[in-house]
DNA sequence: ACGACGGTCACTCGAAAGAGTTACGGAGTT
DNA sequence: AACTCCGTAACTCTTTCGAGTGACCGTCGT
């Protein structure tokens, strides 16, 4: 049984895709998701053998899902869809380890020779394209916390106004801030935001 | 003639709106973009009557691109597009002067209704939303050279390092620091890298 | 039981950032 | 001609940040 899970927050596009994704031979079932959560939650009692997803969206970036996804399970195949200049998002969603990624500008054709092939062959994979090692390497899992003080970041506060807010002491956030920066790989927090927004960490 | 522009950088996405809004009674044609920067530059020679777009898109964000198309031509019609929980991009985008949003989730029956709507009442336009006053009163119009620092910023760079970068004295950097700052009514360095990602200004 | 990790807090120190202010020349507008 | 905006640069002063270090406790997994 050939399932394939197509994931996308348009349902326009996740329509468009099902449909598509439904005329590859040997594909039996196309099931559909909207957004990160719903495909990490779904993925215990129900798994595909490949999942397309956009690297954007809401809530839980693409990023961030194919990380946790492949943290729960490794062999989970998983082709990223994006739009023309994303290839940040790309690239750090080919490093984290998915299989490859499918420009939205694809023709069907395209689309569905990519979904055969990955079909196909289990082990097959992108070419890893050139990756910008600096912020490529480390998977950042951010704790609770330290999403919610890269939060307060985001919008402007202060470590004084952050511990305050949570209920910390300045000196705690700081702690935090710098176990997240090393996690991202920040210089300071005006980068560490960047990266968040880039890994679909925070909006 | 009734025209209605298209603007979504899916293809997917793209021509299933445009199928869906052209069974809308009464429009004549639909045509289609992939980027903001296609709208603006389409938007010289031919005018539609009602624009759809998505709010996030390569390039210049769609908050961006409303706020250009509207400051060439203040009787453009906009509709967002968005997804789930993107409200601060709508909430952009509607201050900046679309005069509604869609849900992407948004039945084929809602979207043609709210393109009825629109295209039959000029003035239509949706009940403005709570606002977050701090983030929104302005129209934040970078100059080249404050983007170029707010990218700085983004990638981490110190004043000092985007100065040597870009050719300029740390001192410069700082007056086109200070200058965006208030333009974007950021507090710090990491809000305005947070607000240029929300208003679209860098990736 | 030990170790790793996360959450908490504290201290110092040097480097940045940010506020405030001033200034000058050019471009574009009114 | 006057005015506003932009780009450039310098100066001072205060606040904040970030590095480095150390420490205590609880939890979880091995």
């Amino acid at each position: 049984m050939t399932s394939v899970l197509v994931c996308d927050d348009s349902p326009l596009a996740r329509e468009a895709l099902r449909r598509a994704v439904a005329t590859v031979p040997g594909v039996e079932r196309v099931t559909t998701a909207t957004n990160g959560e719903e495909v990490l939650r779904r993925w215990g009692a129900d798994r595909s053998d490949l999942i397309l997803m956009d690297v954007r969206m809401p809530g839980l970036g693409g990023v961030e899902t194919v990380r946790r996804l492949l943290s729960a399970d490794p062999g989970a195949r998983i082709i990223m869809l994006t739009v023309a200049e994303d290839l940040d998002g790309v690239a750090l969603a080919v490093a984290a380890g998915a299989r490859g990624y499918l420009h939205k500008d694809a023709s069907r054709a395209e689309l569905r020779a990519t979904v055969t092939q990955a079909l196909a062959d289990p082990t097959w994979r992108l070419a890893p394209r050139r990756l910008r090692s600096a912020e490529m390497g480390a998977a950042p899992t951010l704790t609770a916390r330290e999403i919610q003080v890269l939060e307060g970041m985001s919008h402007g506060r202060s470590n004084a106004e952050i511990g305050r807010e949570l209920f910390l002491s300045e000196d705690t956030v700081k702690t935090h801030a710098r176990r997240l920066f090393k996690k991202l790989g920040a210089s300071d927090r005006a980068h560490a935001v960047a990266l968040g927004f880039r890994w679909g960490l925070v909006r």
